[in-house]
DNA sequence: CTTTGTGAAATTTTTCACAGCG
DNA sequence: CGCTGTGAAAAATTTCACAAAG
């Protein structure tokens, strides 16, 4: 599983997760006028040492001025080359129970290039049923609204227990990227991409980091 | 900021999310009713090499079988101790818009050990609206809930504008720790642990594997 | 002077491979 | 045998510190 030398290198996952917030915190400070940025206030308003902004900076064509900065506009623009243009792109939501009405819900998304083009279940009980301004259509819509919408991305919001079918009528569907809210791991063909995703995973951390630093306080930390 | 040595040293970050990730996966084979598990079939289910999943369990007081394997339940127990009991912990949500209505629908979060006790918004004209279950009661009412439920975990679900003060509020009402959903990097006394998310990071990430694997179809992948 | 860009060092995390136990 | 537990090696990621540029 060797990429030839011509691919372009990919970027290593850490560092793509932060040109993200690179990405996001820029966005506001465009909104806030701001021409110049320095990787050392970048890195405040993302939580990372200016050194590895700089580092993770080089990983796209972006030149910053010595003794003064990145421009915005031009980094902006950068992270977009590298990570995605900024046009909205289609999404489907698979699952309308809970999760999946919450996260049709959320204008997060939105803001963040991708909105919501379908809802679907294969439940025929919840089929027909609005929210937030979606009908909920059965599965066997999904392959047209996806050649009609181009949609390439699902949102996988289902049991663990329906999760492997779903995803199998996903890829049946033409749909190319799945992110799986279910604590299950599907099996797909390899020229599909999967990511996991675990809601509850970040509250737990708290939770532990929490859990010591009290337990810290018991034993007398200075 | 050294730990003193008889302070049990912390698990890292990348462990702890994969304890989480067996702990999901341990409670739907303990459903199934299976009594045994290997550190390779772990491994499947949490896609994690197994020589990573024995070495992470080695942070936990939990006792392999050689030969065997672990005892689902045993394993469970240590999990817990490490992490957190099992019982459910209160949560309160904080901001009522879209995000903060959506995450307070989403069961996912009761079944993962939390339960959300109250949903809170400093505007007004949202105060006293109904959704799955809850009011939205007014910001004020904060301290007093805390106190009589012994919350300590608030989920920030704000615009970034008022990330700051709405974090101000809920470190003012007790509680210890913040999971803000706001791509703003709040300040809070070092005391308060807090945990910043992005909801759309993965969608990120996932659109650029799925932007690679095409390019790389287009060289003529091999 | 300030801030970038970057090799080299340090640290963290993962993989390997195998001894050892039931 | 089969599967755990674990040193030792490898790989990945971050930090350091400083030369160089505007």
């Amino acid at each position: 599983m060797k990429r030839r030398e011509e691919t372009t290198p990919a970027i290593p996952e850490p560092t793509l997760a932060r040109l993200h917030r690179y990405m996001t915190v820029l966005r506001r400070l465009r909104r806030e006028g701001r021409r110049l940025v320095s990787s050392e206030s970048l890195g405040q308003e993302s939580g990372t040492p200016s050194a590895l902004v700089r580092k993770d900076l080089t990983h796209l064509e972006c030149y910053g001025q010595r003794g003064v900065g990145y421009e915005t506009e031009a980094l902006l623009d950068s992270l977009h080359q590298a990570l995605g243009p900024e046009e909205t792109r289609p999404l489907v939501i698979i699952g309308a129970g809970n999760l999946g009405v919450a996260l049709s819900g959320y204008a997060g998304f939105d803001m963040q290039g991708y909105h919501i083009v379908g809802i679907f279940d294969a439940d025929p009980t919840v089929v027909g049923i609005f929210h937030r301004g979606f009908v909920v259509r059965p599965m066997t819509d999904l392959p047209s609204v996806v050649k009609a919408t181009g949609a390439r991305i699902a949102v996988l919001a289902v049991p663990a227990s329906h999760a492997q079918e779903a995803a199998d009528q996903c890829v049946a569907a033409g749909l190319r990227g799945l992110l799986n809210f279910a604590p299950f791991r599907i099996q797909v063909p390899s020229a599909i991409e999967v990511r996991q995703v675990d809601l509850s995973e970040d509250l737990q951390l708290l939770n532990y980091q929490l859990k010591r630093s009290s337990s810290a306080v018991e034993l007398g930390e200075k």
